[in-house]
DNA sequence: TCATTGCCTTGACTTATGTCAAAAGGTCAT
DNA sequence: ATGACCTTTTGACATAAGTCAAGGCAATGA
């Protein structure tokens, strides 16, 4: 359990800035605790500022009319989300749930625009994570549509070997469900891709835990699709 | 043929700059002339500068590993393209081409990053802008997963009517190839559809204008999907 | 320990959309 | 006009992935 000023000078929005800057930030900064399962925000909210995550996990989905959701991100400490809607003045763009039990630094709107227009790095540094998470979204806009679901999953999962640091397995942080909405499809598809990647010896499925047989075989999949049967 | 300045000034991204900005400003572009079907940049290509369009038409898409192309954006008068590469520092993520002979204002980064530095409002556009494409990838996305091709279609011709100011028809900038890659599907599909929303008196199609005949019908396609048999 | 609940898997079936191939229109320069 | 080229349309077909329904598994709590 940090306190406030170490998570906001290890988040990397706030890094690289002077001393006296974080406790400025300090000072706006409200702490909110939300529960597992509760909406941090719903798309339409009035955007009246946006949020760090000091500890916890929260998605970011939006929902089709019929009610069947697709998941947009998932963060973690230290990420930040909601500032789309600081910017462009506009409500939230999509709806925000913790997916467990979460503590959230709130920035309200209007002083943190107030910083940002004294501290060019500031500015320099969210502009860094608006255009790291559109190149994210770049990547699976092509990925929705240029890879079928295969592809898709040993992409993902060859990100997350990246994020962990290791080379011979990983651990969904979600449940496999969610997984599923991330990826674009449905739970039924992604379990018997699962299914399939396991008869084929390219991974070994033991709950959340995901180790890799053929990490060359995975890396084929994942960027000329092909492969299982 | 407007000169550097009077595209500078109307730019969304320079909008509300005081006049002897908009003169540092004009100091550092660089005007570059493109042929229809000239490549601006590779996915990949060091990220040295971005641009700004001063006339013509610009795609941005990505390959598949199968050389197959997914259109990202389709950017026109006044409109950035390929700043993500100065933000992250990274190479450009994609790739972009003219689609028409077109003219494009040219700012190198570590200049462009200085008058950042030096100008909160700058910077606050910049963000703007970014959240705004944000945005429009959110979209994107959730629609690629949540709506069949009729659904996106719909929500397209929706959009660009709304961006043309009319409700009984829209004219296409781009060929119905690129539209079809642009909604994330092929040619063949998006003419069967076209087809299909013909024979249900929606629409009227001739050649690049499409006349709306039952736009509460398209509405209803657009958010909920189902009425093509 | 047993029951409840939620998550995941499996099976049978349907369907939207992709692929391949060919024909039909348009456009442009010679 | 004529032909070359590109875009769009049409047809026949293959298939990835969605839907619906049921069963299994595992964790949690009485």
């Amino acid at each position: 359990m940090k306190n406030i000023l170490n998570i906001i000078s290890h988040a990397p929005l706030f890094h690289g800035l002077p001393e006296n800057q974080l406790h400025e930030i300090k000072r706006i900064t409200i702490t909110k605790r939300v529960k597992k399962g509760e909406i941090v925000f719903s798309e339409g909210d009035n955007g009246n500022g946006f949020y760090v995550i000091a500890d916890g996990i929260i998605k970011i989905f939006k929902l089709s009319s019929e009610g069947k959701e697709k998941i947009l991100h998932i963060f973690r400490n230290g990420e930040p989300f909601g500032e789309v809607a600081v910017f462009t003045g506009q409500t939230f763009p999509a709806h925000a749930q913790a997916i467990s039990n979460s503590r959230l630094l709130f920035f309200p709107k209007n002083e943190f625009v107030g910083l940002i227009s004294a501290n060019p790095s500031l500015s320099l540094n969210m502009l860094a994570e608006l255009s790291i998470r559109l190149h994210h979204f770049a990547v699976q806009i092509a990925s929705l549509s240029l890879k079928e679901v295969p592809g898709r999953l040993a992409s993902y999962l060859i990100y997350l070997a990246d994020e962990q640091n290791r080379d011979d397995s990983v651990t969904l942080k979600i449940s496999k469900g969610q997984l599923a909405s991330l990826l674009g499809t449905v739970p039924e598809t992604l379990s018997r891709i699962f299914g399939k990647m396991t008869d084929q010896k390219l991974i070994k499925v033991s709950g959340r835990n995901i180790s890799f047989l053929n990490y060359i075989g995975l890396e084929e999949l994942a960027d000329h699709g092909k492969t299982l049967i």
